[in-house]
DNA sequence: TCTGGGGTCCTTCAACTT
DNA sequence: TCTGAAGTTGAAGGACCC
């Protein structure tokens, strides 16, 4: 059992829409949610500004632009938070070898295993050096927590949100934890919550009383145990720096469900196909083809095949798709489709279907070729033209006479731009251009820190002051 | 109001193997 | 050769996380 306080848990602070607010001062200090804008999108990340009217992450699209109306909605650009996120976890590479990424804008790193500190003193000197570091290379704030187990410093990050570092000290933990709801756990959501609510457990310190044999009866082994061990604060689990996944899928929600069975059929195939790229450009092969389909009623149902041995090759998981499909019935409408490849390997077994299975799609090919003239005639989706698709809200641009500017909203034949930079302290012009204008094009975005890209890792000293401090003690 | 996309891990059950 | 127990594997679903 590690006795310091050093293991770090970072949390960007609601890290696409910061991100967003810092690419586009107009923005800045204002109520900007980042999600899918379709009819059936979903909250990705919204700004402090607008959770004040109560817009959250996962809350339907539809319901955050009647709370918050006058908000700025925005596509996610992953690609930007992509590169924020590289630089960010080339700061905490520069503390320990020890890193774990838990996605884009969260990591644990050990810091004694990169002796970068080795007490609570040390620890938290690092703590406030990174917050500073972030901020000079990325300008966006991030929270730390720092504590003896992954679990506390995951807690105190989100203690000290937003811009801040708890420090939770050994031998506090249990005084801290005891009050608090069985939320505050990982690994307790809605249904767990409720399960212990009604067995009459609402708090930490009531899964503590309860014992670890009540706790296996109400939730079973694995999670009954582990939940009494995090209760009693005991999270022994390491931090590990590299993690294979063990499973690739895409999937796909359509703005309109599906009827047609042809279309249904095409749409399974295209995705396979999908998986297939990224499983590919992975570098990984794999045994088990999953099927998923959401029904017109959000039922969700999920076939698998195993196959004899790995494979990459995109016709037999596309074959594979296809048969697990003929399983389902999709009368009534289907509003996800996905297809997934897990049993991941780093080998492909040459299949000895694959040469079969190439020569049924070539028939399949011909055959769709028919099938999509019928199918053109009644395709439920209309698909967005080119034009339109170009200008999502949110995405840069560059005009031959106006610069560099941000897409801030289309339709009806216009597109609205505001033309700002990251580096400017107000507010950019706005104009309105024809959608086909030709001196209007896709851009890529800019750095958020002016020279961002030449800024030394690890140079910057703690502040002299320390700002918004939350502390714990 | 009507619920994304990409994952992980666990449980249960049935079929199969030893 | 038959039987039963125990272990393993595959399929399906559920909960959770960001």
């Amino acid at each position: 059992m590690r006795t310091a306080p050093t293991i770090l848990h970072l949390d960007m602070d609601a890290f696409y829409a910061s991100a967003e607010q810092a690419a586009k001062p107009s923005l800045r200090g204002k109520a900007v949610v980042v999600g899918g804008l379709g009819p059936r999108g979903v909250v990705a990340t919204a700004s402090y500004e607008a959770r004040k009217f109560g817009v959250h992450s996962a809350m339907p699209m539809g319901q955050a632009r009647r709370l918050a109306p006058h908000a700025a909605y925005l596509v996610p650009r992953f690609r930007l938070y992509r590169e924020i996120s590289e630089q960010v976890m080339e700061l905490l590479g520069a503390l320990s070898p020890l890193v774990e990424p838990l996605s884009l804008d969260e990591a644990f790193v050990d810091l004694e295993a990169g002796e970068a500190a080795w007490d609570a003193a040390s620890a938290e000197a690092v703590g406030w050096r990174l917050r500073a570091d972030i901020r000079r290379v990325t300008g966006l704030t991030g929270s730390v927590g720092l504590a003896a187990s992954k679990m506390l410093a995951k807690i105190g990050s989100e203690e000290a949100k937003p811009d801040g570092l708890v420090l939770i000290r050994p031998g506090t933990e249990r005084a801290l934890l005891g009050p608090r709801s069985v939320r505050i756990l990982p690994g307790v959501g809605p249904a767990t919550a409720d399960h212990l609510r009604r067995a009459g457990i609402q708090t930490v310190e009531e899964i503590a009383g309860a014992g670890e044999d009540e706790l296996v009866r109400l939730l079973g082994k694995a999670h009954g145990s582990h939940l009494y061990e995090m209760a009693l604060a005991r999270d022994e689990r390491p931090v590990v720096a590299e993690r294979d996944s063990k499973s690739v899928s895409v999937e796909d929600t359509y703005d309109v469900d599906i009827h047609d069975r042809v279309r249904v059929r095409m749409e399974v195939r295209r995705l396979a196909g999908r998986c297939v790229e990224r499983l590919r450009a992975a570098e990984r092969s794999g045994r088990t083809v999953v099927l998923k389909v959401r029904r017109y009623d959000f039922s969700t149902l999920t076939r698998s095949e195993t196959l004899r041995g790995p494979t990459d090759d995109p016709g037999v998981v596309r074959e594979a798709a296809a048969r697990l499909l003929e399983g389902v019935d999709t009368t009534g409408g289907v509003r996800l489709l996905g297809v997934g490849v897990s049993g991941l390997a780093d080998f492909t077994q040459e299949d000895l279907f694959a040469q079969f299975a190439a020569a049924e799609e070539a028939a399949a090919e011909e055959l769709e070729g028919d099938a999509g003239s019928v199918e053109s005639v009644e395709a439920a989706e209309p698909e967005p033209t080119p034009v339109e698709r170009k200008w999502l809200a949110g995405h840069d641009v560059r005009h031959a006479e106006f610069g560099a500017g941000w897409v801030q909203g289309s339709g009806l034949g216009r597109v609205t731009v505001r033309f700002e930079t990251p580096y400017a302290e107000v507010p950019g012009r706005v104009r309105t251009f024809r959608v086909d204008d030709p001196e209007l094009e896709p851009a890529e975005p800019l750095p958020l820190v002016e020279g961002a890209e030449e800024a030394q890792v690890g140079s910057s000293s703690a502040p002299a002051t320390l700002p918004n401090v939350t502390s714990g003690d």
